[in-house]
DNA sequence: AAGTAATCGAGACGGTACGTCCGGTCTTCCT
DNA sequence: AGGAAGACCGGACGTACCGTCTCGATTACTT
């Protein structure tokens, strides 16, 4: 789960490990099962025994490199779900924020969706999981919204002491907040609804 | 689940039903135990023979009236956190947004916020609990706030063209937001942020 | 279904009991309902649940007039398969004892033979049923076996230190043994062996 | 249940099974806590969960190894009473089969006893259970006896018409009949009578 | 070439909880 | 006073995964 210890060889003295190195083989198969299981059938048919069979694999192998399941779990998903925080800034703000917003909630449509609803399911209960969640998705995207905020700000578009992590959440909760709650669909709609709230409000100017 | 088919009507043949009646004494202490349980020691621990055996009641007997653990983990948490959702409305649109925020804010402080945390994933596997967790928890606080700001619609002070239901999103969701995902504290101040984006925006004024 | 009831009723004074009577018909439709459980699908399914629901009755009625599930089945096994203890004495001696073993094993052929068995197998578990099982089917038949040797000791064909009873075990038990063991079948040849050997021995005459 | 597939032949390849191997010291702790519950508090004391618990063993390890509740029972009947069938021939056909009698009804007093019925009651319900008494009980025993007849009949002793397998039920079934049953106390004189009279009859010579 | 050391597959193991079943008891109302 | 309905406790059932453990076999690097 913390990466492959970077079998680099810059240890001091001895380039490489004693011992049969790992596979990286199985480390493919147990994500590739894992991802499977978890998009077709849900992070609750995603058991570890599941994930050996189906890798051909041991559970041991499995625990040997990812502490829990949901370890596992956040790695399958991150290994299909990939790129979706990568912007191309164009300048225009309300654009560039809607952009990403339906970037998010086109990545959580259907069966993918419904697995990051479980895999924040799965982290209320394991510390570890949620450690990784936060690092490895959410804070990548929160920092690249709130680069373009900073500029916005810098070009005198944004008031100047606007509390920008907070505005993180205000625009990216209510995505989640439908994604887990499911009271509303989770559609394009929902960015622009956002964006324009967040930029200029809903009270009547005097 | 839902209480015994409402004996409210007494008509004279069918006023009651045969057999021996349902003990409240029991659905009483099955509430009971799984409300220590569930803000004691998290719904892991919940399980339906720990509160079977707190409850000093058979398994069967839970499994009678509630289809599922969930459905007992949010019954006994209503049970415990009922009444967060009455607002003594001012006038002041601000004023009372941010106390209903607050007060929930405040519901989700420690071992309650994190049952609830844990109620919403347990809801990711099981509709029915989805759909009462809806129903019983957040639709009256959602009516409470949409009333509040249709007044204040009609009132001028927001704009007639406002998504009602969409706001109710953006001013939840954060709470929400933070309350599964933790990256930032739960406190009073994030209501304050909330109530003043939303109803100003955080874009220069031209 | 069946006809109106004749409670017997001999109390001196006041010729009936208050309250309502005994439902004959409940304790036909218990005994008819258990038998066709015990023969057509064993003892094991012949539940106090199955039997009260199949008989239209509750089970706290069935309790009432049967101390256990064994002593239900007893009395349903001797509903159906009552007079196979009469024997129509010839006079000769070989024949009316085998006669009498065949009847046995007729009885036993089949379902019933099976119900038989398991009957003695819950009787293990239930002094009370064996009881019943020895007083109202083991014992009459030993009986009526009995007075034949007797009568055949009076007559001189039998030798008169001939310990009767121990002579019974001899001539019922290979049917039991073979009734619940089953390493043999279960026909009429082996009431001739029985008999020939019991009477005359397999030594060679000197 | 037939122990652990024969590991005496190695051959080349196949010689032993990959994976942990089986745990012969939980064999041994299921056997002697079922053995310690069947004799001591009988068949429906030894339930699954007992054993279990007492050996210091999963329920899913016993389960592993054996099909049902029965068939640890018989193993760890066995495992207890096991050498009763094997006798020290002297020639003299009545001793030699008193003996063997007597040797069966003594292993039949007391619990051990009460454990065999319940054996012979659990089988009615469990056809591989019964497979495995007949196998491994009741067939040596069957045949050592069947060997002493069959010695005797070359010996002139005995009838050479002699239905022997039939003459086996004729010997031992009035043991198992009192063991069932108990109508009558099953003691050492009874030994003494089957034999007799299945030899002699009880006819009066001519 | 032999030794050392880490890995891999297979799968047995103790443990916890599941959801179900039945026995026997009880409670309520109806007849 | 029965009786039907049915809720209740207790205890066991057989199953599912968990995470750990022991095997023998494999695969490198080190001497």
């Amino acid at each position: 789960m913390l990466g492959p210890v970077a079998t680099g060889s810059r240890s001091p003295a001895s380039g490489t490990r004693p011992g049969r190195p790992r596979s990286e083989q199985a480390r493919q198969a147990i994500l590739e099962a894992a991802a499977d299981l978890l998009i077709d059938d849900g992070f609750a048919a995603m058991t570890m025994e599941a994930v050996a069979a189906r890798a051909g694999v041991s559970k041991v192998t499995i625990y040997k490199w990812w502490p829990s399941r949901g370890a596992v779990a956040v790695d399958a998903y991150f290994q299909r779900s990939a790129p979706t925080n990568v912007i191309e800034e164009t300048g225009d703000l309300v654009r560039d924020l809607t952009t990403q917003l339906r970037r998010i909630i086109r990545a959580f449509h259907g069966r993918p969706g419904k697995a990051m609803a479980e895999l924040i399911s799965a982290a209320q209960g394991d510390p570890n999981l949620a450690d990784r969640l936060r690092s490895a998705w959410l804070q990548p995207r929160r920092d690249a919204a709130a680069a373009l905020l900073q500029r916005a700000v810098d070009r005198g578009e944004i008031r100047p002491d606007a509390d920008i992590p907070a505005l993180m959440d205000l625009l990216f909760a209510p995505i989640y907040y439908r994604l887990l709650l499911e009271h509303e669909p989770l559609n394009d709609q929902l960015a622009d609804t956002i964006v324009d709230t967040v930029l200029h409000g809903v009270a009547r100017r005097p």
